[in-house]
RNA sequence: GGCGAAGUGGCCGAGUGGUUAGGCAGAGGUCUGCAAAACCUUGUACAGCGGUUCAAAUCCGCUCUUCGCCUCCA
């Protein structure tokens, strides 16, 4: 068994090894952080989390890198347009740090209720103008940027390969697409800003050799990559929207100023639909994560997000959140069952369910098909629990070890707390516990003297305040659909 | 126009030269005081038209349709 991802650069699905043994180097395009995270946030990180813990399971150490883009980038055009953030504060009258910063906790607060481990470092653009400055510097000094009365720009036909990740390498047909007579400056109509000079107003702007402004917008990317993992690093990754320009032209900088390889695996993830239209900021469609969190419970979402590969569309919609939001429960009442049903004598062959799942993770991060086969396997499992002989202990035992690694571990789809930890839960949580022990207990009473109608009415009543009851074969249990929240 | 992705059963969504994806919904059944859950049974789908092949939904060609990028965007 190995591990394969698909690379977008060769456009095939190749054997992943990390340059160094044992270590894998990873980048992934962050936030611009001007406003709330949505759905398209979600599936990136939901999907590069999986990635990471996947590799991890796998027994890499992963040096995770994803960065929080607080320069405003420009609204408009690469080289014109206004601020993002800057424009932001300025409907929200007040300046960009605070608009970057109020934005960054917002999107971390949703990734977390979402499962996403944070990442090793989550640099920032405004914290790495250095770095920045001196990419530039070592670019001009090699013939690859010029500046031009304080700006600065990337010479595309200094470099050799410029667009091969986008298949854009046709020069000529690039060109004749840009605007004409728009820039007169730049020396060829392709070539990008590394380095802006800002105007009077503009409010985030840097002392650098050219002028004072601000960096252009594919250069943190570079020069934080290469500051914390190195000239050359195993993976990158981004949405696919990003393919082109973001990526080409940091492999451009890059590779430009190194001479060696930027990024050995470049995985780009699909977009989210709306109805079958892309959804995005621009557009007056995108769906805030804090929305749906209102009545969705976060985990429903990621697992709604993995049952569709990473490398395909996701159509959003009311009934397929539903669907995923059965099925999950399906998979956690299974675990519920094998928790509290009673140790039985029969053996359960684990192995074959262990190791499809791994060589679904192990084909480019199958999740869909490592769902299907956890679902497989809760029937197996249920199959089993129905028999007269349940399921030994030690089988048991090593079906939930599993369950956990899978579920827990590499997906992220079910509850830490769930109700596995009574004990250790405080507070209102804790009360609740009782009080439901209590009238369980009572109602128990009333089905033994065969009082339906009162036990009927505890459960329908109990009903109207989100808590149902399933009697099971294992006694009456209970769920609250507020104790679906994950803990943060 | 250029670059790229895709069209799968009621819906979502994998896969891929010959063997069951999976989930949700639906139908029938078992179990159960009832309900729920669970389990069993049930669907024979791959845009259209040609071609290659013993065999294609899977490969090739054409057509149609959809989507993304080529301005910021995960």
């Amino acid at each position: 068994m190995s591990l394969s991802i698909y690379n977008s650069l060769s456009r095939n699905k190749e054997k992943f090894e990390p340059l160094q043994p044992g270590i894998v180097s990873m980048y992934v395009c962050g936030p611009t952080v001007y406003g709330h995270a949505h759905l398209g946030h979600a599936k990136s990180y939901v999907s590069f989390d999986v990635v990471v813990r996947w590799l991890r399971q796998s027994g890499y150490r992963v040096k995770y890198i994803q960065n929080i883009t607080d320069v405003g980038h420009l609204t408009d055009d690469a080289d014109e347009g206004e601020d993002k953030i800057a424009k932001q504060a300025n409907l929200e009258k007040t300046d960009p740090m605070e608009i970057a910063q109020f934005y960054t906790r917002s999107f971390y607060d949703d990734m977390d209720k979402l499962g996403v481990l944070r990442p090793n470092i989550a640099p920032t653009a405004t914290a790495h103008i250095p770095e920045q400055i001196e990419l530039v510097e070592k670019l001009i000094a090699k013939g690859h940027a010029y500046d031009v009365d304080g700006n600065v720009y990337f010479s595309v036909q200094s470099f050799e390969g410029y667009g091969k990740l986008s298949g854009r390498t046709d020069q000529e047909a690039l060109q004749s697409g840009v605007r004409v007579g728009v820039r007169s400056e730049k020396r060829d109509p392709s070539d990008f800003a590394l380095w802006k000079k800002a105007d009077e107003n503009h409010v985030m702007k840097w002392r650098s050799p050219w002028s004072v402004g601000y960096p252009g917008w594919h250069l943190e990317c570079s020069a934080m990559s290469m500051k914390y993992l190195g000239e050359t690093i195993d993976i990158h990754g981004g949405g696919m929207e990003n393919k082109f320009p973001h990526h080409d032209c940091e492999i451009a900088q890059s590779e430009a100023a190194t001479g060696k390889p930027y990024v050995r695996f470049w995985m780009h993830n699909n977009m989210v639909t709306i109805n079958g239209i892309k959804m995005g900021k621009s557009l007056k469609n995108s769906v805030n994560l804090k929305d749906i969190f209102h009545d969705t419970d976060p985990l429903v979402i990621r697992f709604f997000i993995l049952q569709s590969h990473y490398r395909s569309p996701l159509d959003f919609s009311e009934t397929a959140i539903k669907a995923s939001a059965t099925g999950l429960e399906k998979l956690r009442e299974t675990q519920r069952r094998l928790r509290e049903q009673q140790a039985g004598t029969a053996e359960f062959d684990l192995a074959p369910f262990a190791l499809r799942f791994a060589e679904a993770m192990d084909d480019d991060f199958n999740t869909p098909v490592a769902i299907a086969v956890l679902f497989e396997l809760s029937k197996a499992i249920n199959a089993a629990l129905d028999r007269q002989e349940g399921i030994a202990t030690a089988s048991r035992q090593e079906i939930a070890k599993f369950l956990h690694r899978a579920g827990i571990g590499v997906l992220g789809i079910f509850n830490i707390d769930g109700h596995e930890n009574h004990k250790e839960q405080e507070g209102s949580a804790k009360k609740l516990d009782d009080v439901m022990e209590i009238v369980l207990a009572l109602r128990a009473e009333a089905k033994q003297n065969k009082n339906f109608a009162l036990s009927d009415k505890i459960r329908e009543m109990l009903l109207t305040t989100g808590i149902e009851i399933k009697d099971t074969k294992e006694g009456a249990v209970w769920s609250a659909e507020n104790r679906m929240k994950p803990t943060r």
